[in-house]
DNA sequence: TAAATATACAACTAATCGGTTGTACGTTGT
DNA sequence: ACAACGTACAACCGATTAGTTGTATATTTA
């Protein structure tokens, strides 16, 4: 369960530490777009760009739909927010930490009135 | 400007793309350890777990504080949430998406009235 | 002062990454 | 039928990564 989690979070955090795939992400989230499409935004092969698609597609961060002998990508929302999530999971930790400082603060201030400003 | 904040928007998401990585993260947020006890907790060597604190810090996502001979590593909860609103910002490239849509689909209902149901 | 602790850093290695070129195959348009 | 287009995939290459061991340097503590 947890050990799933864990490559899932890997591979997302991946997909998402390339700039050439961000902005390919940026795009695809917009509307679908063509591989060679995108390919041609970029300079590089198109090889390279079809690599760092199928980097997406394999996070789930996208996902493609055949079209004629296109192939259409097409970002997906709820991916990106699984990512904003484990974030948010991170940032409770620190609240946690906050609420110990806050309540050793009132102990404190219990403890010692005079000690209050 | 937005060449420097891909660079850094590079690093955290790498920095953030490895489970002993996020795992030191969840740690550091809840509250201050030195880079010893962090290690303590992984089956790896003191100076892999030193270099994983490492590119957490060069990202900025931790700070280190010399207290006599131990260094104690603390999250910055300001990174993560700086990672978050990239995600954010993506999220609203989607929303433009669905927002044209609904304008496609207010046309056709205008258009067609009868197509409504 | 000497031993133990905590850190820093260099050098090395196997694996992965981001890019390339080349080949193959289905689809579309002439 | 055939040329052009869009995609898939394998093989290769240099750079980076995540780990190791070893050595050096402060700081405690006995």
């Amino acid at each position: 369960m947890t050990e799933i989690d864990e490559e899932r979070a890997d591979a997302l955090f991946h997909a998402l530490a390339d700039r050439t795939r961000r902005d390919i992400m940026r795009r695809v989230l917009a509307g679908e777009h063509s591989v060679s499409a995108l390919a041609a935004k970029y300079d590089m092969s198109f090889a390279a760009v079809q690599k760092h698609v199928a980097v997406l597609e394999k996070a789930g961060l996208l996902t493609k739909r055949r079209n004629g002998r296109e192939q259409l990508a097409s970002g997906d929302v709820t991916a990106v927010r699984s990512v904003a999530s484990m974030l948010t999971e991170l940032e409770q930790l620190w609240r946690g930490r906050i609420a110990r400082i806050d309540e050793l603060i009132a102990f404190d201030t219990a403890t010692h009135p005079d000690q209050e400003n």
